[in-house]
DNA sequence: ATAGGGTTAG
């Protein structure tokens, strides 16, 4: 009976009989030396069945059986440390290669390139120089793929692309997963130009694309949101008759979303022959950005065509609902998770603190939170923003302090949230203390959101100067989004001069955006300067372009009703109008208005 | 008997 039969029968238990018996007979010395039934030695059989037993997730069963072998070569320790590293013990793999080497086994390009695998899983740098070494001492770094799976641990880590260049540069003969894991290297760390260009490079050195390589040039022509690009790619895909790779098209459909042309995707995913779980996943995700009601849709749809679908699929159909801000459909989703187990996924319940908070029920968020059982960056991010959103400037600093004393390293996208908690509570001074802390003490440097936030902060607290003087001494150009903080907060104090300048600033950088010009007016108005707020009015008028409409919108017994300043619709506008009225009149009873904006608006319908 | 690169979630 083979090894592989035995293992794939339904019959099987972890250590049957004639396995119990092999083991007899591997530990055995008089019969190995001079095995009985096969061609192969006994650590043959032995390896075969830990590679079996690897498979089917008995990690234990195959420690049992290593431990047993009297003699392991170098075939056997490697099987042990691939198997480990396949079900992503990358730590116990690690183990196993330096248990292998106290024991005194030469590695061999096998073992070399299989650790490298697990020291890139392991994110750990050390390990993997230490690895570089060895296989340099031994010889065995002139394997190519040796090579190759270097290059990946260098790609992959969090150093610089340095190192990963020299040694893809000193290949010989670079294969086309060289050339592969070069371009994925560049493309998962954010520089999609750069893995064009490598892809682009190895099409002009003859080698071969394939499938690998057309689905992670896709995935970076989508990071640089490359639409003329990634057109090209698909027409190389089909050219070269791989339009029915699943995951080539998948990258495809993917690339079509993330560069914002629905339709070219919604197209391509009609055309597509084999759709698998991943290619509604992608489609799925792609219109929760843009068209979250259409996702929904989508979502039905997926069922009715007999797909189940995964956490992945959740994760999206939950933003949806974030998006949406559609409570009752909410829970019915987060009910559809927990029926079907995958309530443990931690990605899976960020997506649901933030589709609580984003629907108005930051307890449940919190509830959620705190029965995490293991909370990553993104758990502590997401509630921290819900925090901010709902006003709890104060739980936001306290919750990013606890953090940190968790032993979790903040970056720049909890910074953001952290400040923007700060900038709502009013925290103006412990906000500035953590942005000088983000380069201070975790080497990151602001970006332009970061610099927005900050400015927020200050201009929000009515420290317009202090604002500006900032703006003024950014290291780098600040854009549009800078520039139009301190135009809100000009406008919030109505400071027409400052106003004026940032409002000119914004408009510099983006000549179409109508909300500029009615920042501008209102500052205007507030001051009495009817003159300059006709001037802005009229040029409001003379744009194609209308400032984005905001939207409200409530649900009440499974329907959604939604509201737009000044319309003039619905059966139920004139309640709406009468709440209002009662809404100000106990605002104004309690001394709360002081800024009547909001009816201007509603007035002018603006 | 042991080794390689690609697709979906913030």
């Amino acid at each position: 009976m083979s090894v592989d039969k035995l293992a794939s029968s339904p019959h099987f238990h972890p250590i049957p009989l004639i396995v119990r018996n092999s083991l007899q007979w591997i530990s055995n010395s008089t019969l190995q030396s001079n095995p009985p039934f096969t061609p192969e030695g006994p650590s043959v059989w032995a390896t075969n069945l830990i590679k079996s037993y690897f498979d089917k997730g008995l990690t234990r069963e195959a420690c049992n059986l290593f431990n047993e072998i009297p003699e392991r070569d170098v075939v056997t320790w490697t099987a042990m440390i691939v198997g480990f590293t396949s079900c992503n013990h990358y730590h116990q793999a690690w183990t196993m290669f330096s248990e292998m080497l106290r024991s005194e086994v030469q590695p061999n390009a096998f073992t070399m390139s299989s650790v490298l695998k697990a020291c890139k899983g392991m994110k750990a740098l050390s390990c993997g120089a230490l690895a570089h070494s060895l296989a340099t001492k031994h010889g065995i770094d002139r394997s190519v793929y040796v090579q190759n799976a270097l290059l990946d641990m260098y790609a992959a880590s969090c150093a610089t692309m340095d190192d990963a260049l020299s040694v893809f540069n000193d290949i010989p003969l670079k294969t086309a997963v060289s050339w592969t894991t070069l371009i994925a290297g560049f493309t998962h760390r954010g520089d999609g130009y750069s893995g064009l260009l490598a892809f682009r490079q190895m099409l002009l050195e003859d080698v071969g694309p394939n499938s690998f390589s057309f689905s992670i040039a896709a995935r970076a022509c989508a990071s640089i949101s490359s639409y003329s690009c990634g057109k090209q790619i698909h027409a190389a895909v089909t050219k070269y008759g791989l339009h029915c790779d699943a995951p080539v098209m998948n990258s495809i459909l993917d690339m079509y979303c993330r560069c914002n042309y629905l339709c070219d995707a919604k197209r391509c995913f009609g055309e597509l022959t084999e759709k698998n779980l991943i290619t509604w996943n992608t489609l799925i995700a792609g219109y929760e950005r843009s068209d979250s009601s259409e996702s929904l849709s989508l979502f039905f749809q997926m069922g009715s065509e007999g797909y189940k679908p995964n956490c992945f699929t959740f994760t999206s159909i939950t933003a949806a609902c974030a998006n949406l801000a559609v409570l009752s459909c909410g829970q019915q989703v987060h009910g559809g998770i927990v029926r079907r187990g995958f309530d443990k996924n931690v990605a899976l319940i960020n997506s649901l603190i933030d589709m609580y908070a984003k629907c108005g029920s930051i307890s449940d968020s919190h509830k959620l939170f705190c029965d995490m059982p293991g909370r990553d960056l993104v758990s502590w991010t997401t509630m921290m923003i819900g925090y901010g959103a709902h006003g709890y400037g104060k739980e936001a600093v306290k919750l990013f302090d606890e953090m940190v004393q968790s032993g979790i390293q903040p970056d720049r996208i909890v910074f953001m949230g952290v400040l923007c908690g700060c900038s709502h509570a009013g925290l103006v001074d412990k906000g500035l203390k953590y942005f000088r802390s983000m380069l201070e003490d975790y080497n990151i440097n602001p970006d332009q959101e970061i610099y927005r936030c900050v400015v927020d902060l200050l201009g929000r607290a009515g420290r317009v100067e202090e604002a500006f003087q900032l703006v003024e001494n950014m290291p780098f150009e600040p854009d549009e989004s800078v520039w139009g903080a301190l135009l809100g907060a000009c406008k919030a104090y109505k400071l027409s001069n400052l106003g004026n300048l940032a409002a000119q600033r914004v408009l510099d950088r983006r000549p179409n955006m109508a909300g500029t010009y009615l920042l501008l007016s209102k500052i205007y108005a507030a001051e009495g300067k009817w003159g300059e707020f006709a001037k802005m009015r009229k040029l409001m008028k003379g744009m194609n372009k209308k400032k984005e409409v905001g939207k409200s919108w409530i649900e009440i017994r499974n329907e959604v009703y939604s509201f737009v300043v000044g319309a003039k619709m619905g059966p139920h506008i004139e309640w709406v109008h009468k709440v209002i009225d009662v809404l100000i009149w106990h605002m104004k009873d309690d001394g709360d208005v002081t800024d009547l904006d909001y009816i201007v608006d509603y007035l002018e319908g603006t």
